[in-house]
DNA sequence: CTGAGTGCAAAAGATTTGCAGGCAC
DNA sequence: GTGCCTGCAAATCTTTTGCACTCAG
């Protein structure tokens, strides 16, 4: 009976779907599910292990699709780390619209940070160029001063 | 005998390696040259296509062996570019030391900024959070205003 | 001479794609 | 019913690695 009732992520995210003329697949809906069901940054690799985790079974190929998806249509932030792999956020009205990460490489801890100083600049350095921005990427990554890390709260 | 005279490339990245224990080999400082001989940002399969246009074959294996060496040394910058794959521009003293980019998607040309504003705003970001910085990583990406891109003078 | 460095080819990862079948509308 | 979407497996693309050989010091 439980699964009759569309919670409401899946409302959320039928509309925006229906909006675009794509279809609401169970696919889909499951995979916006786990997506939205924390703010953690993740990889393809730790959603697909999550999705397994919650007994949902979706192709690592319908994953990749679908998440293309969702950052095309701007429900998920694709966030491109200097490894080159990418991480993903939902973007759901409790996180910050826009910001910033910035990572503790003692302890893995992504923090995000926003400030409005940056972003004028760099929008007065785009003007200057004739450039209207489209994508920015910042992130920041250091260790712990003192080697002391208290980020996790272990 | 023109092979006998070391260019000025190859004396100023001997110095570098042989401080550092690491052999100067051949390879290494043909592809030296070819990396320092321009200021643009190539990624790998450039670098190696404009290697082989020199009549400078290596392989592939050892180019990807040998930019690691520079950029662990600091001949060599990385750039992660957002879809995840990397450039590389050398670190020689014609170039601002440290600089962020602006990509113009209309032409493809990266420009270079610098501003000292949003490195102390960095700074105060990361000392907050009692992180001393190691990496950052900060680009932007846009189109020209009205379609009008008069970056490139062709 | 000796082992750091190279070339080759195979392996490893990550992501994409072609195609047959399934299901949302 | 129609064709968008999915699953699977194969293909692609980038980067790494094992190993025998080479050459810089």
């Amino acid at each position: 009976m439980k699964n009759l009732i569309p919670c409401r992520f899946h409302v959320e995210v039928e509309a925006v779907l229906k909006s675009e003329g794509l279809r609401a697949t169970k696919q889909r809906l499951d995979i916006w599910d786990e997506l939205s069901s924390t703010d953690k940054h993740r990889d393809i690799e730790t959603i697909l292990r999550d999705l397994k985790k919650n007994k949902i079974n979706v192709s690592r190929a319908t994953l990749y699709r679908t998440i293309d998806v969702f950052v095309k249509h701007d429900l998920l932030t694709k966030i491109t780390l200097d490894n080159g792999r990418f991480l993903y956020e939902h973007n759901k009205k409790t996180i910050t619209p826009k910001h910033d990460h910035i990572l503790c490489e003692d302890c893995g801890e992504i923090f995000e940070f926003y400030d409005n100083t940056i972003s004028s600049i760099e929008n007065r350095i785009a003007e200057d160029l004739n450039i209207k921005l489209t994508k920015r990427v910042h992130q920041l990554s250091g260790k712990c001063i003192d080697g002391k890390c208290n980020h996790s709260r272990n």
